[in-house]
DNA sequence: CTTGACCCTGGACCCGACTCCATGGTTTAT
DNA sequence: ATAAACCATGGAGTCGGGTCCAGGGTCAAG
């Protein structure tokens, strides 16, 4: 049997895909299994070959990615995109994701207040004894 | 054979430790895989015996933990603390702590501004087309 | 015709910090 | 005497987001 590797002028293997899009292969067949990237079309021998609107789609994960989104999250956005949902939907999710970002910034603060506090008041001078950053993790 | 459980007036089972301390069974037995905690002394029949500064002990790792600290970071400052380090090197892990948080809000800082400046372009009404967030994922 | 670069699959493994489980022994309260 | 509550062990499972591997098929270049 002898098969000939069709690639029309434009479609992809998975490995330029991945190339394109700045991801590795496996990630490609990652973002399949969950569902983020449709299942590709396929070559007679069974290779995937992506239309190039794929390499897209992958950098809107990516980006989504980058600006704190699970990839759950990403795939409703992924989803309110293809189904088309509404600017509503769309804007929810990214308020709901604004105060979780909210949440964890005022919550590393309170934790930089402490550590601080800790590390003006140690002289840095001296063995251990009377260290007041022991002491703080030690008494209440 | 018969057993009596030895319980000197104030030494605690794992569960007493564990419930004063404020942590699970498992937890203590993980901290103990850990090296965390040193290994107790135990009853004829194999129970776990503690020591009530074990408590403390413990306390002190939950109390770093929510500083931010790893479990292996913890450990290195109990190594501090048991063998006598010095002050310098405890400020030292305080301030490379202090970093890695500053580094941390700083960038969820970056994102924060991105998202809003996304969630403050749309509109919120009607389909999705033109959504400005999906825009700005779809696009460089 | 062979070599090397590519691709396929299913499944295991990684990180950190637990948490849970099965199976069985011990202690305590009734 | 027996049940409930505790403890022991070793090992597996959890979460998220990949990453890697073995054991194959396939394709392009020389």
């Amino acid at each position: 049997m002898i098969h000939l590797m069709i690639e029309t002028v434009t479609s992809l293997t998975i490995g330029k895909l991945a190339q394109q899009a700045g991801v590795g292969i496996d990630t490609v067949r990652f973002y399949e299994r969950r569902r983020l990237l449709p299942e590709p079309a396929r070559t007679a021998s069974g290779y995937r070959l992506y239309a190039p609107e794929s390499v897209a789609r992958i950098r809107f994960i990516r980006r989504a990615k980058d600006l704190g989104f699970s990839l759950d999250e990403i795939d409703t956005l992924l989803g309110l995109h293809d189904v088309g949902g509404t600017k509503a939907e769309v804007k929810a999710l990214t308020e709901r994701k604004l105060e979780q970002i909210d949440a964890k910034i005022d919550h590393l603060q309170r934790i930089r207040t402490v550590l601080k506090g800790l590390s003006d008041q140690c002289s840095g001078e001296g063995d251990i004894s009377a260290c007041p950053i022991i002491e703080s993790l030690t008494h209440d």
